[in-house]
DNA sequence: GGAATTTCTCAGGAATTTCTTAGGTTTGTG
DNA sequence: CACAAACCTAAGAAATTCCTGAGAAATTCC
């Protein structure tokens, strides 16, 4: 997953109404999105290739050419940015038509800016571009990323660096297998040679605090590392 | 990039509304889709524990769960199916929250059938594109690498380290045979000294575990390995 | 500097996994 | 059909992996 802080994030807005257009590109530089804007399909066309955005905000009637027409063709030339095509046509087929012909998504004017930009953010999930939540929940477990904090069942434990980092890791990763190896590399930032269990040690003094409460969250998988998930 | 056959796609759809429901999923089934269906919050989480749905069209408003809690608790356990929130609550916040916590799209109740199949198909193109070499299926085989978790006929099995790594190698060639010579390369990474039945030790306890119900997957090559595949 | 906290090592014991052994079954071949 | 080779399986010994508490070493805090 690559992380990226939204500044990176590069957004290309393409209507021809001007205050739509500054409206929505006011907003996303709002929330710190790098954004461009243009009004016509040709111009699209040529940003896309020099600006490389991530996401495409494309109104479907441009003055020049239909915006279907520039996603055909920046498709053509292998761009997979993602398409959110909006458009005063709220046909179910102009709807149908909007998505079978490659977009992500489909918003009708007028649409609330802060549901667009909710949508931005879900094509930001898909291309693996989002930032880290300040906030991790697995089952009745929270962790307060920013203030460093961590609650089970309401309750407040108090966990050192280290095993803030090592719990940190595992919620960041719910469901999932973290190999031990990964884990020293993660939180110890190099190997140990062979022969140590620290990690067993941490993880033990985790699972004391944090994992006495309810059903164990921390489940420990034989020869690989650990995962963390609500058992059935 | 993992092609699945459309019928190969799994779709559950959570609705307490029967006729929603009903529409809904004849529709999906009429285009081949792998469907079921249930009508509450609870059902649906015990579903996808064991239907491993791609796709989840989910009401919001359910008879116990909110379907948003619902979402919350699938992510808790670390499955990523895409989730299309289904909701007659049309305001602007809502849609909102049921993006922000994670919905992949929503809907807004009355909603034309041809809209939501092709939402659904947008769905499926982001699944492709992430790669989804994360799951590998055959037949009813499923195995989960970032979970390291197996199922068979929807029952979860547990295997160790070795048994794991051996029925991954062989499920990543499905149809081929894996010689004996390159199972203990893989697995063991060093040739055994002539005489050990490691190999045949080790898929007895796979096939006992895993390759007890239904038809035998695992498949012996006399003479020269083994080789997963459905039998005619 | 001294107290408190945290990090890490060590060691015993429990649990699980790995691998060998040994006898039985299947398969192919003459 | 007889025979041998290849494979299957259960049982259990050996090895590994993990858990935990106690305490030493290091670090942080006052």
């Amino acid at each position: 997953m690559v992380t990226l802080s939204k500044s990176d994030v590069r957004v290309l807005v393409v209507d021809d109404e001007e205050n739509i257009s500054y409206l929505v590109s006011a907003a996303l530089r709002n929330h710190e999105f790098n954004v461009k804007t243009c009004a016509t399909g040709q111009e699209a066309l040529s940003l896309v290739r020099s600006f490389h955005p991530h996401v495409l905000i494309l109104d479907v009637l441009l003055p020049d050419l239909e915006g279907i027409e520039v996603l055909r063709r920046i498709r053509a030339q292998g761009v997979d940015a993602a398409v959110i095509f909006l458009s005063a046509l709220g046909s179910t087929s102009d709807r149908v038509k909007g998505l079978v012909s490659g977009g992500d998504d489909y918003v009708i004017k007028p649409f609330a800016l802060e549901e667009l930009l909710a949508r931005v953010e879900v094509q930001l999930k898909r291309l693996n571009l989002q930032g880290e939540a300040s906030r991790i929940e697995v089952d009745s477990l929270i962790l307060d990323l920013d203030a460093r904090r961590v609650w089970r069942e309401s309750v407040e434990f108090h966990l050192s660096a280290t095993e803030f980092k090592l719990l940190h890791l595992l919620a960041s990763n719910p469901g999932k297998v973290v190999t031990r190896s990964r884990i020293l590399n993660h939180v110890w930032e190099y190997s140990f040679d062979g022969d140590t269990n620290i990690i067993e040690s941490v993880i033990s003094n985790i699972r004391k605090k944090v994992d006495s409460i309810g059903p164990r969250l921390i489940q420990t998988v034989r020869g690989v590392g650990y995962s963390i998930r609500v058992p059935e």
